[in-house]
DNA sequence: TCTCCGAACGTTCTAGAACTCTAC
DNA sequence: GTAGAGTTCTAGAACGTTCGGAGA
């Protein structure tokens, strides 16, 4: 992770030198835990000024703006992080901590978030997973619970002791959540028994307690056959899949096509059985990340090759042999496209997220224009609060409450 | 399916009326309690051909999806809507019980959701808002918990007495827990069984009839789910196998055997991974039957690949919404830079990769060269679960399944 | 040295809370 | 004025991935 590199130096100076930077300064500066990639990741983004008309700071440097979500998601995010949905990047912010702050934009604030203070992210700490309350009714998981809401950063380099136990305590808002459905239901036993009905038999239980919830059952458990009975056959498949390659390939000096032509036929005759009816078929194939095997095969097998890094890149967003170039690298080429700016007006949109569906030329009728449409007048846009705190509520409350970031 | 035939035109009819609802035809539709504008609004989104490159029912009109987000958010939702937040669109879908059952798009479904059904809008019914349960700890609070679960559809046609409120029942309050963290590729084993298997939880215990079967039934719900993802990577590894094999084979005319090797020797990898290894006879092709969804997979696969690679274009190519409608003036903006507020615009999304230079439109200077940025390479794209609908969650028939829709 | 295991982090989907708005 | 619906922002949960340490 080149990541680290800016470290200290930029708190230095201005510049954005960030390359690369030793551990040994970011262990000096953050005696804490120096920041997790996430935190690193947005400061970099926040901090270039290349895309600032995209996300960049506020006026004084305390908060950072996104600008233009749908190019932060389409363009920025697939090259720092593993997605591109701004709903996420935005779930990572309130796991740290940050806050929206304006209601009008995407105006995110954290205390320990400020131009030229990187050093500061050590002190930023990811929420604490709460660990499920176990099964064990009643007791515990009234402590557990308040756990769960530990801050997210830290206060100062003092450890006090604040123990994770303070049942009663406020914590911070969320913490009620003792009697949240979910953690709350926890205190009842949910697991049952499970019954164990096996998949294929099917009915197995005869359940007869509540009508509805038995069909319910007894469909869900059939359902549940047919699932593991396909994920057998797929399972099957591939293996089958893998050793018509291999033999291929053992012969393939020649017309191999042919087989391969075979197998490319009986997907496209399954097509026609079950085509895609909608306007658009989805992004089909991405590649698959969690199969390390696959890639290697392909890569050994040289297909790789010619999968061209580029061109692939391009197409499903990654390239084929990549998968997990995590930091290291940096090609680069990459989809640079970012900066343009063409004209993309900005929108809202926190769950945008801009998925990969979108492969396709529509096919519909494209017709933008609807006669049918309800109202065409737009709305009036729901603002529900013009107020704007202030200015950066976050660390109002940080103070008080443990949630805020205290430091500093 | 006989859909259509409840068509029934509601009201309105076949046509797309959509302007204003009127209070008349809701009536008729809706004996039980009209659907709310939410509901119509949404269905009407759906049901009108004018926008089915954006929005549109899927192949047997038992969910939607919502092809383009971006456009979605930022034409469509404000006619309907007071606002343009695909995020807010889809916290209502939640609120009302629909899911989102594929990994890859933004595709929804709800068991009362359905083509040429209007009627069963009816059925779908806002989640309750729990009232906070006082602080105090301990029992009442489970009572309430499970109250809050309330489902949110009601059973079918079928009136039942059923009321919506059930507010003791069991409904899916409590979820999780027996559910293996790792799916991990072992299949069979216990997880098809009813998972009976379960933790060493303990609780379980009381089966009182419903009660189990609502927890039960929130199992079996859950391992349904996981078993889809575990399908969905499984076809998706298909799908990059069959790209690879497509790739190779387009250019395969140089040397391969070499390959062979390689490629016999990955397979025994991936086998770790994945698949079991055994020696299977070649009988792929009749295994593809039986996986519907993969054969339309590897059918598109296979076309993209031949179709050419310049498809790429479009992974990234939804834009995503544009927030600032919002107000107008307000502060504007400095960084717009831009066009400020300007246009309403927005880009053509289709070209969007494409888009090459584009003008960026300010400062910023070097634009797409960064020397700070991290990693200049896309990242494979989270994708945890590439399930291919064919699943159908709760949909099904079963007239009776009350909580479908609200799962978890 | 290699592998396994667990903790932390990252991504996704859904729910909770707190408001506002609208209808009755 | 009250209840329910709609909008916004944040958190909970589940699960995948990465990485470091312990043990073989």
């Amino acid at each position: 992770m080149a990541e680290q590199g800016a470290a200290e130096a930029d708190a230095a100076g201005g510049g954005e030198p960030p390359p690369p930077v030793t551990a040994a300064a970011e262990a000096l500066a953050g005696q804490r835990s120096l920041p997790t990639p996430f935190l690193t990741k947005t400061y970099q983004l926040v901090d270039d000024p290349a895309v600032d008309d995209v996300i960049s700071w506020n006026e004084d440097g305390s908060t950072f703006v996104v600008w233009r979500p749908a190019e932060f998601a389409r363009d920025l995010l697939p090259k720092y992080f593993k997605h591109n949905n701004f709903s996420s990047f935005v779930r990572q912010l309130n796991t740290y901590g940050f806050r929206k702050i304006v209601p009008d934009r995407w105006e995110f604030a954290n205390d320990c978030f400020r131009r030229g203070e990187k050093r500061l992210l050590c002190d930023i700490h990811r929420r604490k997973v709460v660990a499920a309350a176990p099964p064990s009714p009643g007791m515990a998981t009234a402590a557990a619970a308040v756990a769960s809401g530990a801050v997210t950063v830290a206060a100062a380099p003092i450890p006090m002791a604040l123990p994770v136990t303070r049942q009663g305590s406020p914590a911070h808002s969320s913490e009620e959540q003792v009697l949240s459905s979910n953690s709350g239901s926890g205190e009842e036993h949910r697991q049952a028994s499970g019954s164990g009905s096996a998949p294929g038999v099917g009915g197995g239980g005869a359940v007869s307690a509540s009508g509805d919830m038995g069909e319910e059952n007894e469909r869900l458990r059939r359902e549940n056959a047919r699932l593991t009975r396909e994920l057998g056959h797929m399972k099957k498949l591939c293996n089958n899949i893998l050793l018509l390659m291999s033999k291929y390939a053992a012969t393939q000096h020649q017309d191999g096509s042919a087989g391969i032509s075979s197998v490319v036929n009986c997907s496209g005759e399954s097509s026609e059985a079950v085509p895609p009816p909608p306007p658009l078929p989805p992004a089909i194939l991405d590649l698959m990340p969690s199969c390390p095997g696959l890639a290697a095969t392909a890569a050994a097998a040289g297909l790789a090759i010619d999968v061209d890094p580029d061109a692939s890149a391009r197409l499903f967003g990654v390239s084929i042999g990549l998968k997990r170039a995590r930091d290291d690298a940096d090609d680069d080429s990459g989809p640079a496209a970012g900066g343009g700016g063409g004209g993309g007006e900005d929108w809202p949109e926190h769950g945008a997220d801009v998925k990969p569906e979108a492969a396709d030329p529509h096919p519909g009728g494209g017709s933008s224009s609807k006669e049918a449409s309800p109202d065409q007048n737009t709305w009036p846009i729901y603002r529900p609060t013009p107020v704007y705190h202030s200015v950066r509520p976050a660390c109002d409350r940080a103070g008080s409450d443990q949630d805020g970031s205290s430091s500093r």
